[in-house]
DNA sequence: GTCGGTAGTCAACGTCGGATGACTGAATGT
DNA sequence: ACATTCAGTCATCCGACGTTGACTACCGAC
């Protein structure tokens, strides 16, 4: 055998750049404790080494891989008063790695592991709580927040244990009406 | 030093009993990957080998716990008409790992874990959504135990997420009545 | 008393995951 | 064409974990 597979050409800013987005991926997936350095190393076809070489330590990938991840800002962008709907659809027809949920559900599963824990909650806090609760505005903007966030994961945590909600089609369309209907109302008020 | 502190008396059942609360306890409050073996044994004051012995495995140990939860009937028990109040209440300031939501809260934590995943699939939908589902009743109740469960477990999370909520106690209250309306009207229709 | 079974301990193994530092080899400038 | 530099690799260390089997010491039966 002679002809190796492509080399990727040296370059370490795109080699960098797709660690990164590899990283991403994993930890959309995968806990913070699943996720492997070895695991996303391998996606990219590279060694571990030159992720810990690149990005120091786990942690700091992992917080590199958070500040990667567009704001909860994504989530208040678009009409108000579609919020609920537009909303309530992507968490339960496309909570993947590739949704604008996608940050949240970052956090959402590597709740629990010690190790990322503190991480976890100054980031839900100060990039995706606060700011949040800022643009609901209102009268108790800060309850009517929590319970709009609760909820969102919520669906994506039952999502998880039910491994896809088990529903037929139109039993998710009514779920998620009724859900667009349940946060809609939350942050009106 | 001569007098050792009081010697645990040599009984098997009672050991075991001690461990298994003790893991219970554990599981509570960490993830699956996070709670290890010499943990739950140093709780008790024993060593670790003993939790193998006595439970195979650690996941054997996890599935025994589970199995120690009261089912998730503990929240479908008491008046219907306050099924709202009384699991929002629960939920923001009691969501400890003595609470009756215990069993969920172990299902929580361990989300995430591929190695605990398979586990909490099945005992979430076994032990808690389908029964739940059933004592819902009514027309879809899937989609309504769904929405309950999801709503209940996303307030656990923002809970974690934002470690207690950060709310003053007013505030607190303001939710659990809000909570307790959603939840009233989810599961009445 | 002493003897056997068993509750509990101890030391160790194998594995896995993150981290480190010396090495290799390709690109680039002169 | 050669030297330098830096992207990427390799071998290795270290610590933590679950698990195992040999050991110890307590307790009840005779």
């Amino acid at each position: 055998m002679f002809c190796h597979v492509a080399p990727r050409p040296r370059n370490a800013e795109a080699t960098r750049a797709a660690i990164l987005a590899a990283a991403r991926e994993r930890f959309a997936r995968e806990s913070y404790d699943d996720v492997g350095m070895r695991d996303v190393a391998g996606d990219v076809g590279v060694d571990a080494a030159l992720v810990s070489r690149y990005f120091g330590s786990k942690e700091e990938l992992f917080v590199s891989v958070l500040d990667s991840c567009e704001n909860g800002a994504d989530l208040m962008t678009g009409d108000r008063h579609d919020f609920g709907r537009r909303v309530a659809h992507e968490a339960i027809f496309e909570a993947k790695s590739e949704s604008k949920l996608r940050g949240l559900l970052i956090l959402l599963r590597s709740i629990g592991s010690a190790k990322a824990m503190e991480l976890v909650q100054r980031t839900g806090n100060e990039r995706f709580l606060n700011p949040f609760a800022e643009w609901v505005g209102g009268e108790n903007a800060a309850v009517r927040a929590r319970l709009a966030t609760g909820f969102i994961m919520g669906m994506a945590v039952s999502r998880e244990i039910t491994g896809g909600y088990g529903l037929t089609t139109a039993e998710c369309e009514l779920m998620s009406d009724r859900m667009a209907a349940i946060l809609q109302d939350i942050i009106d008020g």
